[in-house]
DNA sequence: ACAGGCTGGATTATCGATAATCTGGCAACG
DNA sequence: CGTTGCCAGATTATCGATAATCCAGCCTGT
């Protein structure tokens, strides 16, 4: 095959039709007899012909993509889900374009702006902190897109996520039930809606239970991230008045039960453990631990439908679709020890 | 803000100038003066405007895009190694396009059919198995490609890859060198050079530890996954003359130690284990496993600089980087129990 | 036999930007 | 003083495709 790319031209001056015949032969136009559609075809497949669909953006408005804009990649709770978006989008005939910010959420609007810049049919928007400058950028440029995973406080826009209050409240209520009266709850680093849901949700659940707040300790994320990094979670834990950990993700608790095995603390034996994310699920050689489960696929699935919705009727009132958890026990959490 | 979007004319008309003129202040043309340049990139800005970068692509012939097409999404491998492709290639001023075949290479040809639609100016492959034939269509629509992290046998092109020779040199002979004379080898199931390269360098290590063909049994990967699912990993363990097991993947090595564990085999008492990937590098409360670490990151960086050196110079001749791995002991390996 | 409706396809305009070429004015220069 | 050179910016052609419009020939009905 030669070095420049073939294009209409060169397929129409090949068979004999003009330009514009062979464009609506390959799109399958019903007012050309099928047999021209098909000879066309043919000599178009044979000759290597790739459609410019930058061109045919430019001209028709439709690009057929839709880009996701996500923190960070490494995480496998993201990678599953935009695995799962590029199932659902290729589904409905169209292309993902994954743009991430490198866990740098300044880059946000840089990565709407060139998500326009490329034509982008919609967004899938997963926020990071709770700040709803970014969600006013795309709206300013009234382009269709749909919050995942987490929502912002404030705005109402179309949004698919799972119940973190109901996480939290499960969390919580699973504990109570089981006879806990004095709680730690390790959160984490950002302001994000899933970290304050979850802990309203907690809240909740203590005050249904009544749990004094004498009884409830609330450890910012910075807090554990720095014992963990220091080598000195367990100052966290002393005085060892706790008999229950919350902690708002596994990537935290993980250290943590490594932390309390070193100081010979058994679980659930001395203290109960519950976490978010239930990465086993994903990862099944690591150790069982009671975890809260949000199922990121399914909000990919719906995050999916919303924007597809979004696009076909952009007067459609805001939808959200809120999912709900379940808490998987996996035997870290027991009755407190009566002292 | 409105709803159409906004255009270099309507920038033109509202600072009176001709929208060539518009367009080269906001490419910084230094044929235009400082002020003008200037005074028109401000009435941009505050207008709002968004480069259609399709059209600027139809036009100019650059998109500044480069496609990146691997097979699954869910493993963290590639995810770490998508994470620093897009740093390398935002560095260099060009954006990353994932296409994901989800398993399916099948899929490869319309990925890159895709791609070369999008006018992207080159290609980042990760190849799955050995077929020659997506790399020879990519070769004859002439569009600059990098095969990474594997290479296909019988082409000559441009990758960058680690040493999986090595790999299974320094499996084979850490354990040769620990005394053992009895080995399993668990293969992956599908014919990718990785695989074929690992075994190859391991039979090179018996070779030169003059173990004998009769001391080895390779088992093939479809076995493997199908005693994994069926719980009956035990059964190619038995009997139980083995002293080493070499797997060819983390992902089945967790399993398979979960399985000795059953069977009250001790690690490395009884059995020492040799695994591929290093998974602990990046979820450290994993078990520990002695393992062959190969850095992703390195052959990311390396791809991406092959990839713009290729797109610089067409005629370069076909670049190949093979980057070193090591081995992290863990503790998973001992001389073996004299019987 | 002729108006009116189909049919199969050609013409022409356009999407939004960039490249190549052109122009009119002013300064320098032999 | 007329030519050269440069400058700022305008004109025009073009990228590859699609949308809107148009037209010639043929069939159909009355």
């Amino acid at each position: 095959m030669k070095g420049a790319r073939i294009t209409l031209k060169d397929v129409a001056e090949a068979c004999g039709y003009t330009i514009n015949t062979v464009s609506r032969a390959l799109r399958d136009d019903p007012r050309l007899p099928l047999p021209t559609r098909t000879k066309i075809r043919q000599t178009a497949f044979s000759m290597g012909y790739i459609r410019n669909s930058l061109a045919s953006t430019l001209r028709s408005g439709k690009s057929g993509n839709i880009a996701v804009i996500v923190n960070d990649i490494h995480n496998l709770h993201f990678c599953n889900m935009l695995s799962k978006i590029d199932i659902e989008l290729r589904r409905a005939g169209y292309n993902m374009m994954v743009l991430c910010m490198q866990l740098d959420e300044s880059l946000a609007e840089q990565m709407i702006h060139s998500a326009i810049s490329q034509s982008v049919d919609g967004i899938l928007f997963f926020p990071y902190h709770d700040n709803p400058s970014h969600i006013e950028y795309m709206e300013n440029h009234s382009i269709p897109f749909v919050l995942l995973d987490r929502w912002i406080r404030g705005k109402v826009t179309d949004n698919a996520r799972c119940d973190d209050v109901q996480g939290g409240y499960l969390a919580g209520s699973h504990l109570a039930r089981l006879g806990h009266r004095r709680y730690l709850f390790l959160s984490g680093v950002n302001q994000s809606s899933s970290q304050l849901d979850r802990l309203e949700g907690f809240r909740r659940a203590m005050y249904d239970y009544g749990i004094p707040d004498e009884g409830i300790r609330i450890v910012p994320g910075e807090n554990v991230e720095q014992a963990l990094a220091q080598r000195r979670i367990g100052e966290l834990l002393f005085p060892m008045n706790y008999t229950a950990i919350i902690s708002f993700r596994d990537e935290v608790s993980y250290p943590v039960m490594l932390a309390l095995e070193e100081h010979h603390i058994a679980i659930p034996g001395d203290i109960s453990i519950v976490s978010f994310d239930h990465l086993r699920g994903e990862i099944p050689y690591l150790p069982k631990l009671t975890s809260i489960y949000a199922d990121g696929e399914s909000v990919a699935v719906q995050g999916v439908r919303l924007l597809l919705n979004r696009i076909a009727d952009r007067t459609l009132p805001p939808q959200v679709t809120i999912l709900p958890v379940r808490l998987y026990d996996e035997g870290t959490t027991a009755a407190p020890v009566k002292t």
